[in-house]
DNA sequence: GACTGTGAAGCCATTCACAGCT
DNA sequence: AGCTGTGAATGGCTTCACAGTC
């Protein structure tokens, strides 16, 4: 894999034709155009083109891409061919809802733990997944191999979380806390800001000349 | 207000910059430099200038700029100067959590109402807000004059109430489901997708040459 | 001296257009 | 004929570097 200076916006688009192609694989479908693909995901078909030939020739000319094929290549490609546990911090109702949600099973990710700082929530279960202490961090962390943590807390605790989850042998993090974190350079890191979102909505609202 | 092809990733860069200075201007700090918000944020110095130059000079040459001045005027960029209700449709676990979420409420929106189709959860109070069926949702649109809405259902009723979203009258669309959403020109979306953000992560986790 | 505002340069991502297979 | 793979061209965002201001 001759790696180095993939755009990141290439990252997210594999994402995206890894899940369309699975669902089309499940309607059945063998054969697929790079056009067919970038109609249902909302790109360029020479942008499909281009992001799969950075990582190898996955296509037949004149045909398309086996789907099954190329499914499986993205998700090698994206590492989802084996399987990630991942710890929460902060159970709160985002932590909690994190937990819960089914789509990150689907996509073989496992929460292995969640932890948190009231100690009344210590020991508690959601969704099968015991809420520990933070002091237990390191243990699970290395007993599990677990290199994901994502963290729910307050914006407040944010950098304190993340360190802590660093020094416990994290080594990537997906942060929804309205803040900007430091980390490590080796330790990778994204944000998820909620109102962010919401905001670049309320702008384009603010371009629209209506009312 | 001279507008037209503003980065997208300059607004998102706003939106930080703006929660920054709203710490800064709390923690009493009048002037600020565009180095200092720059290292406080992860980005250039120049960066902050240009992305400010869009939309106007607000700054003094030689000084910097004034922390509460400077915080009023992105808010009005971003169109956070009024209130905006919102609706969330989808009362799961994602959905209630975003309707508890604090981080909203600060940043001027308020959730007004949210749509399940579970009879069973119809009538019942989420932190004061009351689920509805979706049949109520253009009329709530209407009397509260709501432009946002916030979608977290499953992908597979993901493009069918996105279609009843637009058909209720609602402007911009905030997408928690995993897919692709279709909506007319006029409408403006964002996805807040959790897995590819996972998956970016996984796909950096796969370049470290560690174990 | 310090710091903003900005044209120009540099860099990176996307689109074009076509050669190369099937 | 149809569709992929890719160098070249384009377009857009970021960085540079400096003139302008306090």
């Amino acid at each position: 894999m001759k790696t180095l200076k993939i755009p990141e916006a290439t990252i997210i688009r594999l994402s995206v034709y890894s899940r369309f192609l699975s669902q089309a694989d499940q309607r059945g479908i063998i054969t697929i155009s790079s056009g067919e693909i970038a109609e249902g995901v909302g790109v360029s078909p020479a942008q499909v083109r281009k992001d799969l030939a950075y990582f190898g020739e996955f296509g037949t000319r004149g045909v398309g891409y086996n789907v099954k094929d190329l499914h499986h290549n993205i998700m090698k490609i994206l590492g989802l061919n084996s399987y990630w546990p991942a710890i929460i911090v902060g159970a709160g109702h985002l932590g909690t809802a994190l937990c819960m949600y089914g789509g990150f099973k689907e996509r073989g990710f496992k929460v292995v733990g969640m932890f948190d700082n009231n100690p009344d929530k210590i020991g508690e279960n959601i969704n099968n997944v015991t809420i520990y202490d933070l002091t237990k961090m390191g243990d699970i962390v290395k007993k599990e191999k677990v290199k994901i943590g994502i963290m729910a807390v307050p914006a407040g605790a944010a950098q304190d979380v993340a360190n802590y989850l660093v020094s416990a042998g994290i080594k990537a993090i997906l942060n929804f806390a309205p803040k900007v974190i430091n980390v490590p350079e080796h330790i990778a890191i994204r944000n998820v800001d909620l109102t962010v979102n919401l905001e670049i909505l309320t702008f384009n609202l603010g371009l629209i000349k209506d009312n």
